[in-house]
DNA sequence: AAAAATCACGAAAACGATTTCGTGTTAATA
DNA sequence: TATTAACACGAAATCGTTTTCGTGATTTTT
């Protein structure tokens, strides 16, 4: 292990002091034109670099920023850090990832790491288990301490930040309303438990399409996937009721997916028995077969918005600045899962 | 924005000295009990935490790794961070991921970021356009720094340095094997251009199983896709051959459903016309119909091993280390997409 | 009562870099 | 020749923390 070259060793070789080095290297006019040649050609050499952690310290700031996230094996999430990503290096920022894996307790753990000064703002989408929790100290923590805060995805009103979220309730909306026109009378959802706010919010937009088109919302197909147990167990429900559903809207791919495969094993025909389509326009909805309709929530566009008010925040000086909130508007992608061709 | 609360300014407030405060903090026998508690009380009301960017500064060590892939909407990469995560928590390491996507100069810039002493060591999977390139003076640096690498998945003989590899050859070889076990004559490889590695070293894994079963090799059947072009575009010649191919062992996911889907296109019964099977259990190959035959290459334990090989170079004090190749075997997980029914 | 030990705390160095403010030496000006 | 610039560099503070080494003031021991 070599040990690491530093202004203060170019300086002992050279017999200057540490200024005199630092302001070599930043080509100072103070310095005359051969002492610096000679420090500039040594640091080359060896490949001096400025120790980051001294910088930041002496700077208060860092440069990065933060991301937790619950899940990385994840289309949605992926393409946020993307989106997060591209606008960062744009600006010069670094990212630094964590994983919450849905545990409130990795979250805090994540929070406090960042929050001891290594980034100058935080990105999150908040937990499964902390929505259920409802504890949002370490956020309102955080938010104290002064630290830029945005939440994105995620919808949680008892924090006060900078918030992107997806048009949750349109996308559900719009989804329940393309089944209706393709048709379908009677229309199952699978959404997650109530205190998914996601899934919530989208099982309010599919309400909303279905009353608005003077159709009946019955509770017997509204299905509440819990995962921890088998999802197809529960999904295959639907199937077997006597009032056995003519569209399915699933709140994901995975539950999309999954409904399609046991329609096909009951030997329906999708879309012309049964319509379906999900949520998040990821790679299985892509390449499943039939290739399934969905709402695309632009997880890319939502990162880069996320990063861009981070820094609206990191760089205001207002005493009166005002939290906002930008809500992604969501489209749907028609493909063959709901293309009914009788 | 509140300034941040410091050993400091809790000294002025007490009127002791800082050396005071952090010994009270750290319950040092040589502070009085009465002025600990105090202190201590004090310091957990306002939630003190100590800077982490001054004791890494202090301690010349940070308690973070960073990790650069290529791309992270990939199951793969996703699964060798999850992995990664993993570890580095059970230990009490922090992650800080980078993407490179792909790129030689993304490569060079977030590495240069990350040996400027903001991690103690450095997990990579090279970019495509680093092996194209072929330039890899950046590594050789950051190993002359002293700065511990790891290397995971794609195959760098030019680097000195710790190395997971996935079992690519072996991958390769059952891949084609199973092909040839369930009755294929004519089997086709997707593959990758030449300058990447993996998807070569799949190839002559393919070739060498062909050949021990006295099959011939015929280059006509080998497609080495170029991901600028259209890829179905590239697959679609495979079909049109008068010698169509009654096999395809596709070297990824994506190149084997769409395969599949070319196939289905053409009127051929997958898997009974043609059978094939992609690289990597990921969920295009769960969900698309038929199921995907693949070679699971375990990116979970991939990411495992490479934290706990990085820990262990970060542990060692030998000057005689030896760096290790660790390969990781792969299973072939069968599907629908191979299991002819007549 | 003198010597030694304990107590409770402070000063200062160290990590690595930047930057302000000197300061001694030479060169230009009056 | 005396004064003033200009030049080329160094000392020291600063960022926040830990830790070693003092050091006065008690307390204990002889």
């Amino acid at each position: 292990m070599k040990a690491k070259i530093t202004l203060k060793k170019i300086a002992k070789g050279f017999d200057v002091s540490i200024s005199t080095v630092s302001k070599a290297l930043k080509d100072s006019h103070e310095i005359s034109e051969e002492v610096k040649e000679r420090i500039q050609a040594f640091a080359k050499y060896y490949h001096y670099k400025p120790n980051s952690l001294a910088l930041n310290l002496r700077n208060q700031k860092t440069k990065t920023i933060g991301v937790i996230i619950p899940q990385i094996v994840h289309h949605f999430f992926s393409k946020v850090i993307s989106g997060i990503e591209h606008i960062a290096n744009e600006k010069g920022y670094n990212v630094m990832i964590c994983l919450s894996n849905e545990s409130y307790e990795k979250e805090v753990l994540n929070m406090d790491m960042l929050a001891s000064g290594v980034v100058d703002g935080i990105i999150v989408s908040v937990a499964k288990q902390t929505e259920e929790k409802g504890d949002y100290t370490h956020f309102k923590e955080l938010i104290n301490n002064g630290i830029p805060l945005v939440l994105f995805d995620r919808k949680i009103d008892e924090i006060q930040c900078n918030k992107v979220l997806v048009d949750d309730f349109g996308g559900g909306y719009i989804a329940a309303q393309h089944l209706i026109d393709i048709g379908c009378k009677k229309i199952a959802i699978l959404t997650t438990p109530n205190h998914v706010t996601v899934g919530n919010i989208r099982l309010e937009g599919y309400i909303k399409a279905l009353t608005d088109n003077n159709m009946l919302v019955d509770e017997s197909l509204i299905v509440k996937v819990i995962e921890d147990h088998d999802i197809a167990d529960q999904i295959k429900e639907i199937f077997r009721k006597s009032n056995c559903p003519d569209g399915i809207f699933a709140v994901n791919e995975i539950y999309a997916a999954t409904a399609v495969k046991i329609a096909k094993n009951k030997g329906l025909n999708v879309p012309n028995d049964i319509a379906i389509m999900g949520f998040t326009d990821g790679l299985i909805s892509q390449f499943s077969s039939p290739q399934l309709t969905t709402v695309a929530q632009h997880g890319f566009t939502m990162g880069e918005k996320s990063m861009e008010i981070l820094l609206e925040e990191l760089n205001q000086q207002d005493t009166d600045y005002q939290y906002q909130t930008n809500i992604i508007s969501t489209d749907i992608v028609i493909r063959e899962s709901t293309k009914k061709t009788n």
